[in-house]
RNA sequence: GCUCCGAUCGUCUAGUUGGCCCAGGACGUAAGAUUUUCAUUCUUAAAAUCGCGGGUUCGAAUCCCGCUCGGAGUACCA
C-alpha cells in the first residue's frame, strides 16, 4: 500500500533564489505532479543573522512565474503548518531534549572563540579539528564535564549548545535514488550542532524533525547535503523514525559556463546572462542582478532549458510542455555529474518559445517599446496606418509581429527588427548605399514611383510591372534596383520580401520614402 | 589535508541487461541551397583514440582494479 508522494522545496531566505535552486524545485514539482503527490515550500530561516527582507517573497514569485505551483507552503497554508522554521520554533526544543535524554546528543558548552582558537591550533599542525568521537572528551560538555557542574552550568544560564553523539566506528549507509548506496564511516563524521545557542534548531534538527512532521516522503536536494546525508539518516535511526525516513535523491550541481566550479551570481555578471529568474535590487548594496524573466525570458523557456540541464527524456525530445515533462520525468534518468549552463541554448530555447506565442501575444510585448518611441496604437483605427501621426491599428502591429517575429529571439529586439514598419529612415547605411546605389538610380527610383502611381496597388500588378517589364525587361541589374529600393524604404539592406514590405507601408508611404531618398543621397557615385 | 561524489564531441547529453556504437541527437561552428537584401528555414560537414593505465571476455564507452583530474563537504550557514 503506497503512501500519498509528498515533497518539499525548502530554501533559506537569504537572498534571490539561484537557478540551481529552481531547478531543485522543478524537479520536486515534476515528481510530486507525475506521482499525483503533493509539493509543499517551506522556509528554512533558522539562521536569523542571514535572513534578507524580501526574499521569500521573492522565492514565491519566481516560482509562481515559473508556473511551479504548490499544494502546501508558507504563502497558502496547509495542514501541516506552519511552514516557515521561524513559526515553528516552540516545537523543536522537545526533540533536542528527546535526544538528550537518550543519550544521541549532549551539551557543549565551548565558546566560539574557543572552537576557533582550537581550529587555529589544528590548522598549525597542519591538521583539521573535528568535534567528533575522539576529540569530545577534551572539550567542554556534558560528557566531559561532571554531571553537577553540567547542572550548575545549566542552572545558571550559561550558554549551551546541543551536539549529536555520533556512535564511533560505525558505517552508515545512505540510499541515493541517484546514486545507489553511499557508505560514511562515523569516525569520520563530527558531532554537527542541533540546537544553537540562540534558542534555534540548526538545519540538521529542523529538517529531520519537519520532514517527519510533514509526511516527506521523497528528499530532492542538491548535492552539496549529500555529505551531511548520514547525520540525517543518523537522526531518523535516533528519532525512531527510520520505518517512515523519505528516500533521497541527490542532484548533481549546476556549474560555471567556462573554467569550473559552481555557477556564481557573480558569473551571470560577467558573462552576461542571469543566474536568477527574476530581477532583484539588493536592499543593503542596491545593486541589481538581473533575472531571466526581465531579460525576456518566456517562462516556459526557462523551464525546458532547467528540466534538460542535468535530465534527459532518454528520446531525443528536446521541446517539453510543462505536462510534457511532468509525464516524462523520472528519477533514473538524472544525471550524476554536474552540469555548465549554456547561455546560447538557453537563447535557442527561448526564440523556440518565441515563435510559438500568436502574432496577439507579440504585439502586447511589443506595445511597451512602440510607446516608448512615440507611436500610437489604437485598437480601432480606422486606417491601419497613419505616418503623418505615428498612428497605427492594433492589427497593423499584430501584421508586423506575425510577418517579422521569426528573426526575434528576446521581445527587446521588436524594435529595432521592426522599426521601420513604423517610421522612415533618417540616415542610410553608407555601406549600402556604395554598394547598390549606382549612377542612375535617381532615374530608376523616379520609375518606381511613376509605376506604383500607375498600376493598382496590387502585389501581383506591381511585380509585373516593376520587376518583369521594367527592370527584367530593360535587362537591368536585378539586385542593384530592387537593394535601392530596399535602401531607400528601409535605410539599410535588411528586411522581408520587399513588394510584402511595400504592400505593408502603402503606397504614399513607400513613395514619400523613395522621393525622399533621392533627395537626401542624390546622383552620387 | 581528510571524507564523499563524479568523469562520452567546445557545451547539454544518448548509450541503463557488454556485441545493432570505428559512438547517436541538440546547441554552437563552417559550407552550400533558398531569397532582389538581411534573417528564418533546409541540406551537408568538421567535431569525442568514450580522462589515463591495467585487467575480465571471443568481444567493453558499458564489468573490475589503480591512477589522474574535477566537484562538494569539512560553521552555533543552509
Amino acid at each position: 500500500m503506497d503512501q500519498q508522494v509528498r515533497v518539499r522545496f525548502a530554501p533559506s531566505p537569504t537572498g534571490p533564489l539561484h537557478i540551481g535552486g529552481v531547478r531543485t524545485a522543478l524537479y520536486n514539482y515534476l515528481f510530486a505532479r507525475q506521482n499525483g503527490g503533493a509539493m509543499i515550500l517551506r522556509i528554512e530561516d533558522t539562521d536569523q543573522t542571514r535572513f534578507v527582507p524580501g526574499a521569500e517573497q521573492y522565492i514565491i514569485e519566481a516560482l509562481d512565474w515559473l508556473g511551479i505551483k504548490f499544494d502546501e507552503g508558507v504563502h497558502i497554508g496547509g495542514p501541516y503548518g506552519p511552514y516557515r522554521q521561524s513559526d515553528r520554533k516552540a516545537m523543536y526544543k522537545q526533540y533536542a531534549d528527546q535526544l538528550l535524554r537518550d543519550g544521541w546528543a549532549y551539551y557543549a558548552f565551548d565558546r566560539p572563540e574557543a572552537l576557533d582558537d582550537k581550529r587555529k591550533e589544528y590548522e598549525a599542525q597542519k591538521k583539521t579539528f573535528q568535534y567528533d568521537c575522539n576529540t569530545r572528551e577534551t572539550m567542554e560538555n556534558s560528557l566531559s564535564l561532571p554531571a553537577e557542574e553540567v547542572q550548575r552550568r545549566l542552572e545558571s544560564g550559561e550558554p549551551y549548545v546541543v551536539r549529536f553523539k555520533f556512535p564511533a566506528d560505525l558505517d552508515i549507509t545512505v540510499h541515493d535514488l541517484i546514486r545507489g548506496e553511499v557508505t560514511m564511516n562515523s569516525n569520520l563524521l563530527d558531532d554537527k550542532v542541533l540546537f544553537k545557542s540562540d534558542g534555534m534548531p540548526t538545519y540538521h534538527l529542523a529538517n529531520i524533525v519537519d520532514d517527519h512532521s510533514m509526511l516527506i516522503t521523497h528528499v530532492i536536494r542538491g548535492e552539496e547535503w549529500l555529505p551531511s546525508a548520514p547525520l540525517h539518516v543518523m537522526l531518523y535511526r535516533a528519532f525512531g523514525w527510520e520505518e517512515t525516513m523519505p528516500r533521497f535523491a541527490h542532484l548533481p550541481l549546476l556549474l560555471k559556463p567556462e573554467g569550473n566550479g559552481k555557477l556564481s551570481k557573480r558569473d551571470g555578471d560577467r558573462l552576461g546572462f542571469p543566474v536568477f529568474p527574476l530581477d532583484w535590487h539588493d536592499p543593503k548594496s542596491g545593486e541589481l542582478s538581473s533575472g531571466y524573466r526581465e531579460r525576456g525570458y518566456r517562462p516556459e523557456a526557462v523551464v525546458n532549458m532547467l528540466a534538460l540541464l542535468g535530465w534527459n527524456p532518454g528520446t531525443e525530445q528536446e521541446l517539453f510542455t510543462m505536462e510534457e515533462l511532468i509525464a516524462q520525468f523520472s528519477i533514473e534518468h538524472i544525471s550524476k555529474s554536474g552540469a555548465k549552463f549554456n547561455v546560447e541554448k538557453a537563447k535557442w530555447f527561448n526564440h523556440e518559445y518565441m515563435q510559438q506565442l500568436s502574432d496577439a501575444e507579440t504585439a502586447d510585448l511589443f506595445l511597451p517599446q512602440l510607446k516608448e518611441h512615440g507611436i500610437t496604437v489604437e485598437e480601432n483605427a480606422a486606417e491601419e496606418h497613419d505616418y503623418q501621426h505615428s498612428t497605427f491599428s492594433r492589427q497593423f502591429v499584430e501584421k508586423v509581429c506575425g510577418m517579422m517575429k521569426e528573426r526575434i529571439t528576446f521581445p527587446s529586439e521588436l524594435w529595432e527588427t521592426c522599426c521601420y514598419f513604423f517610421e522612415a529612415p533618417t540616415e542610410y547605411d553608407p555601406a549600402a548605399i556604395k554598394k547598390r546605389w549606382k549612377e542612375g538610380m535617381p532615374t530608376h527610383m523616379g520609375k518606381v514611383i511613376e509605376i506604383l502611381n500607375t498600376v493598382p496597388f496590387e502585389y501581383e500588378a506591381i511585380h509585373k510591372a516593376l520587376l518583369d517589364d521594367y527592370i527584367v525587361g530593360n535587362g537591368l541589374n536585378m539586385g542593384q534596383v530592387m537593394n535601392s529600393l530596399r535602401l531607400a524604404v528601409v535605410g539599410k539592406t535588411v528586411g522581408p520580401d520587399m513588394l510584402t514590405l511595400v504592400m505593408t507601408i502603402g503606397k504614399e508611404e513607400t513613395i514619400r520614402r523613395v522621393q525622399r531618398a533621392v533627395e537626401k543621397i542624390g546622383d552620387v557615385n
